[in-house]
DNA sequence: TCTTCTACGTCAACATCCCTGTCATATATG
DNA sequence: CATATATGACAGGGATGTTGACGTAGAAGA
């Protein structure tokens, strides 16, 4: 199997070591806020969900499933947990009375907060080290890897009340 | 609770940004090899272990599990699957004959081709479209989110054999 | 109004991937 | 020989994801 002709060894060891970077960094990024949730007795997936809510306060639960891209049911258990806790509120839509238009607490948003410094000690710390235009070009080639729906969803979703 | 002197709304703006790029992009970028582990009733957990056991020939055990950061037990299903599928081989460590020392076989390294192909497609197009210096950018930026432990591990591992 | 579609909740059953704890074996090392 | 290390294996459990089926409330069109 020549790869040669078609992928550069540059562009292999490029795709390797973006491996080893998302690895890591995903791994170090999103570990950083672990702690709390293991003292709380909850897991990344709650941490996903309080995000998303605290992201877009009256999101429906329709949006936030697209969003995750998870199953109903693997997103009730983590969402039942987080409204039995009060740190997510359900409140019924106004234009559309099925939806159950979802957002944090006083107490979910707190916590939202604890997780968040973690991960801002450890970001702010990075990008303090690379500079603005690598921060930039960070930016850049995220946005670039990701879907484009996702892409969409990051630039369409201000922090809009619905 | 004050946040406004000891956090600009600036950096607050960053941290959830860089929440959503990070999500998105490693959930995208990871999720291009799925279909293939799919069909071969993989999952990224076998990925991973493939993907560092291809970048390290050789390495024994104990350094996987440092690198990968889950317990032994963990590893040992996902490895004896490689193993038993003849994806991995393992071969007595000549200095130390305890350890059993790591590396794709044949079939492993043509399987790893595959998934790597489906990541270095979207790759590609994310590092042409954002360019060289955004690249370098994200590079340094991945590289400052991760832990120094981290770090060290990619500056210092090439593909050298052991 | 009647029918159909949509948004949401829930239950059962199951798969994957991770964990802790414990024990055994082979080998290295002092 | 005694101890430490590298690895393998078993029991049991937990978090998170899946598919499929069913029910209810409300929206929306014929």
């Amino acid at each position: 199997m020549p790869d040669i002709p078609e992928t550069p060894n540059k562009t292999v060891a490029d795709v390797r070591q973006a491996q080893d970077l998302l690895f890591f960094g995903y791994r170090d990024f999103t570990g950083a806020a672990d702690v709390i949730l293991g003292e709380l007795g909850l897991g990344r997936a709650h941490h996903r969900a309080l995000h998303f809510i605290g992201r877009t306060p009256g999101l429906p639960v329709s949006e936030l499933l697209a969003v995750l891209r998870i199953t109903k049911q693997s997103l009730a258990r983590v969402l039942s947990e987080l409204v039995g806790r009060d740190y997510v509120a359900q409140v019924q839509g106004h234009t559309d009375r099925r939806q159950r238009l979802l957002r944090l607490t006083l107490a979910g948003q707190a916590l939202e907060r604890r997780l968040f410094a973690r991960q801002r000690e450890r970001l702010a710390a990075a990008y303090a080290h690379a500079g603005p235009q690598a921060v930039d070009g960070f930016r850049a080639v995220m946005r670039a890897i990701m879907d484009d729906s996702a892409r969409d969803y990051i630039d369409g979703a201000t922090s809009d009340e619905r």
